[in-house]
DNA sequence: TCCGATTTGTTCGTATGTATG
DNA sequence: GCATACATACGAACAAATCGG
């Protein structure tokens, strides 16, 4: 269990590396602190101490305490300290630690360090690693959005890092309220190739499986939709099933139960490969197959493209070259002012989960 | 003027430097200083704490203040940076990704960053990730050795770890000249066992494919060797066939033209999943089945045991669990002497890979 | 220049929790 | 189980430095 003090200073810590706090400044005086948090001065003072002992602050008799602008030129003697931050969502599943082994291997090659560290798709998680980033003082970080498609309450961490001049670029999505550099696939691109597909090989009704909390899921809806305008098709709302992170697990249940009604969907063009994989093993439950009763596009041409059962259609997604394409951005960016986005064009990739009809 | 707690502070360093208080023994506790000097016990706690700071003393709960053997050797004070660095062979596949995820999480959850690079099972990168490691000042290093059968020229850099204090814990395998602690799993069991179940199946004639620059390797053929002995069944050197890092992508090829010529052998042992996906593969292209017509075991259930169409029995591995020991070992091994080896038991994970005649 | 308000520094006292031997 | 020793937390008082008016 966690000290009084201890949390305070995590409190005041967070603060500081948010920028509610500001370097050089005085923070509130013990007596106020004291008021906020309920505690005694004593407390108060345990809690700054530990902070003035790890660099943060620096205290004046008489004055007030002060945020130390010192504490981020650390170990100087090596301030160019080589050392890049890389936050992604998550490290161990799908296509992920391809793209973590493109970075790892161009940054080395060139004498950077990787510092790792992930999300599991939680803004908290997220606000952990931001100030861990900022604390080790990384030159520069390459970070894969956490729930990009919402409101994200860690974007005054994202501003420290421009304050301190630190380089950041974004994978696979990117939050648009901000405006840092992004590198990703154009995934409306990917979702309207799928969808195109399936017009073209003769299906006329279909449905979307996509992931609403991140950009990526918007997009590849937005192709989706994209490509029923242009084949002057209307599609019906209710054959988009969104699902979040939370609510992944049930929405197999959902579209089985959907599906099991309507007569007249036969191609599913879904979020990714592990979704695409995911509703194969749920049409098999209900006796149905891939492609004889329906044909399914996937997203990501990730290993589970080839690995089951059913070779699935899929997207190209670069992966290590865009995990490499990450490093070298950010290299130049260390060194000197970069600017402008980088796009991946998916490119579709037949395989055998689409019949003709 | 000097206040009380930094006048008692500068007798008790006294004490220490006249070896009036011997170094690595107790010091008065604090009751007992309060008498002595007259003042509070809260004064004592400040003197004390001054010296704490200064490296002079070091506290134990519980049992009392001692005098630290360690002041001497100072200066970096960057040294509780509680960065971990991590090295593995390979990041991006078949079971890494889980390791290092269950170290990531277990060290951010108690505020060590860590700092990530692999070696692609090259001894030359393997010295450029060690001396990236040494220069970045981690606290600690967790190694998955790179070709840990064979000599390996980086043994002075493991040694520079050593001399400066910097814990070592290896995964998965250990570099048997270096007496450095590991977490592994036991690899000789897991070949034994795979071993005993063909048998136990009714399989006369085994083969083994194995990869032999690493240890695991030769363990798992160990293993292999002792389930025959106890068996009293003699074993065939032929139907052993190794390979190296470099040499793996013809080993299926050299197996299929033996098996062809073979007509005793119809259990094989793989040294992974991988490798026995690969040989199913190479079965399939000579018109043989699994398990119809081979039976195969795997090691490490890994996604690929279940991921193609035959689903494997294999050889349970911790994954996460391995990963977040070796974070739990490394993060003790910086606070202090930390010894022994932690070894997980395989067990047998039976699908659908084996047959019984 | 001085004063008083503010802020941190030092010191005392007390109580309870928790790890060790 | 018990005594010992350190850990956390509350409350109170006065000292010393700073800063604005």
């Amino acid at each position: 269990m966690k000290t009084k003090y201890q949390v305070i200073a995590d409190e005041i810590r967070s603060k500081i590396l948010s920028n509610e706090f500001v370097v050089g400044k005085v923070i509130p005086p013990e007596l106020q602190l004291q008021k906020d948090y309920g505690v005694s001065r004593h407390t108060v003072r345990e809690a700054i101490a530990l902070l003035v002992n790890e660099g943060f602050l620096r205290k004046e008799k008489g004055s007030g305490t002060y945020v130390d602008d010192t504490y981020q030129r650390r170990g100087d003697g090596v301030s160019s300290s080589k050392t890049i931050g890389v936050i992604t969502t998550y490290l161990s599943d799908y296509i992920f630690p391809s793209i973590i082994r493109g970075i790892e291997q161009r940054l080395r090659e060139n004498g950077y360090s990787l510092l790792l560290a992930s999300t599991n798709n939680d803004v908290d998680q997220e606000r952990e690693c931001l100030e861990q980033m900022l604390s080790q003082g990384v030159s520069g970080l390459i970070v894969e959005p956490t729930k990009s498609n919402q409101y994200n309450p860690n974007l005054a961490y994202y501003l420290s890092f421009k304050e301190r001049g630190i380089p950041v670029v974004m994978i696979n999505a990117n939050y648009e309220e901000l405006s840092v550099p992004f590198i990703c696939v154009n995934d409306t691109k990917a979702g309207y190739l799928a969808t195109k597909h399936l017009f073209e090989q003769g299906h006329q009704h279909l449905a979307l499986i996509t992931k609403i909390d991140d950009l990526q899921g918007k997009y590849r809806m937005k192709g989706f939709i994209k490509a029923h305008e242009e084949m002057r098709t209307n599609f019906d709302p209710k054959n988009v099933y969104t699902y979040t992170t939370e609510t992944k697990a049930q929405v197999f249940q959902t579209i089985r139960e959907k599906l099991a009604s309507d007569q007249e969907v036969t191609g599913i063009v879904c979020y990714n490969d592990e979704v695409a994989q995911g509703l194969i093993q749920a049409l098999a439950d209900m006796g149905k197959r891939v492609p004889e009763d329906y044909s399914v596009v996937g997203n990501d041409d990730s290993f589970l493209s080839t690995a089951g059962s059913v070779k699935l259609t899929t997207l190209s997604h670069p992966k290590e070259e865009l995990g490499a394409a990450a490093a070298e951005w950010i290299m130049l960016a260390v060194q000197q002012e970069v600017t402008g986005n980088k796009i991946f064009e998916p490119e579709l990739i037949i395989r055998d989960s689409v019949k003709r009809i």
